[in-house]
DNA sequence: AAAATATACCTAATTTGATTATGTATCGGA
DNA sequence: TCCGATACATAATCAAATTAGGTATATTTT
């Protein structure tokens, strides 16, 4: 088993969670983030980030506004009014899924 | 995004984990004590946890007993000499990975 | 006694969420 | 001038789950 399968399927609300903290953010950044956060543990693979950005776009949990810098583009990301709903209840839902796997792992201290 | 996507891909250490903890489980009993335990939080449904066994008997990380129970057969999964070591690698890897997670959601905390 | 629910195993088809690989293009430093 | 970092993106593939189906015994409820 690859390290890496652990956490997949917490990739959206970990990309909610830093748009909550850090208000805008865009593509690179919030790989590099996580990537610094966790002391290169996670490393967000940019074919999983961008897709799943372009959805939650989709979705209305997610807008953005293009900035140049230089010569080059960069496409910042927001959480709406419905996305910011949508991560307090990703938040508690992660919360919960911590908690239980504290209690599997961790049976005496819980 | 459903709520179960998150524990995706961390079904393995879980029940490495039950099977260190306990010594020796059936499968529908692995199922029955992660919902206990969780409250309900985790359910394991048997179509992931069954090719699962299979898959780490296969590897030598779990062998089986049967036993019969009335007229029916219980199959008893327990961690091989290898697969007790494969476990504690898991757990390691597990923990960071909780830890990453724990410095995303609370960063301020960690 | 019959029906429903719980116990106990299993597999096949499909879905989903990632990886891997590839592409484009700018910027800064050795 | 070339390489690594920055910055976006998509397509093919893989892996790990869900969903749905199947078999059969045991126990509880109506």
């Amino acid at each position: 088993m690859n390290k890496s399968t652990l956490y997949k399927g917490c990739l959206e609300p970990i990309i909610m969670r830093l748009l909550k903290d850090n208000g805008r953010m865009y593509g690179y950044q919030i790989t590099q983030m996580v990537k610094e956060i966790t002391k290169g543990e996670l490393q967000i693979t940019e074919g999983a980030l961008y897709p799943l950005l372009h959805k939650l776009e989709e979705q209305g949990i997610l807008e953005t506004e293009l900035e140049n810098v230089g010569n080059r583009i960069r496409k910042y990301y927001t959480l709406t009014k419905a996305g910011k709903k949508q991560t307090s209840m990703a938040m508690e839902e992660l919360k919960t899924f911590m908690q239980s796997l504290q209690l599997i792992v961790n049976p005496k201290l819980a």
